[in-house]
DNA sequence: TTCGGACAGACAAACGATTGCGCTTTTTGG
DNA sequence: CCAAAAAGCGCAATCGTTTGTCTGTCCGAA
């Protein structure tokens, strides 16, 4: 009933101005000591709190930033989302999320949702099989600013966050070496994605620091479902010379490599080891965990893409000069070999 | 530069006033047919969209539901969040979320954040370790619907979305005895949480419809951690009636429960059978799965808190009218023994 | 011809807070 | 003691939209 007390409800209690009670809570200075310390002690009274949607229709900010992933349930995103929530927060900042499921019809409704909701910027990872950006360019011309990370679009003049691979992968491919292995396989995803290349570049040139040469037929590619993986061992282990570890495209794939090999009677980790990049926290708690994994840091990729996000909404540049030529920020973390220390 | 055009801009173009605008574009009855056309078209035109901070300013809603989750990373919760989403989505609800941490400090400036926000209403599964439920009562007062769920404080008067563990429990505990298991160990978690009560009650009860006596030394208590599980563990093992069967709290402490079977030389899901809790939605590609889980459907619960809310709110009561007697929303779903088909 | 109503649209207030400017009162310095 | 500066506060506009009420016009019927 009490409905929230307002500035005016205030002022009208003390017989002074409205403009004076906003000032005096502001501590400004042009207010006396006498009133200001009246209105705070009333307001505390009513347990007066300011109206920010008020605040935000008036400043033109809502100090809410927009994020949107494809899928919440996948680990890496949760990890990711929990990162930029946590870092946001220490920054008087709010989340507003949604989830793409990986389609482009509903990533453009989100972001449609997110511009009315007047977010002061965005956090995106595109959806898989987004190939139309014109929701992207529509946010440029209302003056939204927005990181990409993790999944970038393929354009130049953004900002973005990403971990790059070819660092992870070479160690990866040292590491097998390091143990031994001479003739590493290689599961790798679609050839369109940037992901996939550069764990290829990766592959290649951890091979040329051992001057080794590449073998092409080494590496497969899985479209990542099951029977896609299936295939791509059924190539590998069919080869002259087969492989004696395998670089997995991610832990799902890695999962499915493993059961293939574990059904065609392979001794996984003795005659077939298993490397893959970390998507799943708990993979090593699997019948055949790989024995290292590439760690792509998705918590700090968050945290990185908020502070990006944040430098840029504080800098408070005119929205649209990319006349500096550090304009774009592109940060690049180094993926990282993990391993597992198998007891 | 050509900042969002806006009503009034409309209005000046084409000579009327803001009011005929803002009617226009509602297809309000009292205005001629020629103008409406003129403004929509103009206001296609110039790509108009309303200010929503404004409206949501004006009409006292944000069409924003807030979400307080303790751990983003769990994967409990991240299945949570992204059925909230969906299902606030599909009403045109956006969702501002934050994790508590587990931290009662950390959830009451979420709660307050979200105050400030002035989000329609709330969706809250609370902190581990809350004891105070001082922000809760803010805000009621300040008539902000909330649901809670899941993890509910001990009150009576709230809404409430939760898992009935029960049912699930006598369906495992069945299905264990159905398999010739007679001797059946439960590792549960800390006493006073209401879910190892439920699991303890479904547990007495399965013996006692199959007329088996209920021998209360069966039942130990873990407080989650590795150690709390280990002695746990050794306290079932070391019992002159040496269960082949154990119920676990959760796949965590089911991990756990097999790591130190296995370290003491039993045979996993022969000589000792494992049922669990559904957390990890990966633990069936563990090296020894529990043969059955209990899942808690935890998407289906947050669409369920999410309708719950929504129902609340487009009922727009008055807040505070606790009259009717099914004005506290209680929803409990049963859980659901789920068998793996080990192959 | 005149009156009652429909119909189309304009006016203005309101939502709650901020802020530039101007007005009074006090204080200060010469 | 007086002018000028400083201090303390009020006025009013503003942000963009909605909505109740009022005005004006035109038509048909009495």
């Amino acid at each position: 009933m009490p409905s929230a007390p307002t500035i005016k409800e205030i002022a009208r209690r003390l017989n002074i101005s409205a403009s004076t009670v906003s000032r005096a809570l502001h501590d400004h200075p042009s207010i006396g000591l006498r009133t200001k310390t009246r209105v705070q002690q009333l307001a505390a009274e009513l347990n007066y709190e300011p109206n920010q949607t008020a605040i935000f229709f008036q400043q033109r900010k809502t100090f809410t930033i927009g994020v949107i992933l494809p899928e919440l349930s996948e680990a890496f995103f949760s990890a990711a989302i929990s990162g930029i929530e946590d870092m946001a927060g220490r920054h008087q900042y709010s989340v507003l999320m949604g989830q793409s499921h990986d389609e482009e019809e509903r990533e453009k409704l989100i972001v449609s949702t997110m511009k009315k909701h007047r977010v002061d910027g965005l956090i995106i990872s595109i959806a898989k099989n987004t190939k139309d950006y014109s929701h992207f360019n529509m946010l440029r011309q209302a003056g939204i600013p927005t990181v990409f990370f993790d999944r970038i679009p393929n354009l130049t003049d953004i900002h973005y966050v990403a971990c790059d691979m070819v660092s992870g992968t070479v160690q990866a491919v040292k590491y097998l070496l390091g143990k031994g292995h001479r003739v590493i396989g290689m599961i790798n995803g679609p050839d369109k994605l940037l992901a996939s290349r550069q764990r290829e570049e990766g592959y290649i040139k951890a091979m040329q620091k051992h001057r080794l040469k590449y073998d092409p037929t080494l590496v497969v590619s899985s479209d990542l479902t099951k029977e896609g993986t299936d295939k791509a061992m059924k190539k590998l282990l069919s080869l002259k010379r087969k492989p004696t570890a395998i670089v997995a495209f991610n832990d799902y794939v890695a999962l499915d490599a493993v059961q293939f090999a574990v059904k065609n009677k392979y001794k996984v980790n003795e005659d077939l080891t298993f490397v893959s990049y970390a998507n799943l926290p708990m993979s090593h708690y699997t019948a055949f965990p790989p024995v290292a994994s590439v760690e792509q840091f998705p918590y700090i990729q968050g945290q990185r893409a908020t502070e990006t996000l944040l430098e840029i909404l504080t800098s408070n540049a005119p929205a649209d000069s990319p006349a500096s030529p550090d304009h774009w920020k592109k940060v690049i973390l180094e993926s990282q070999l993990m391993i597992h220390n198998v007891e």
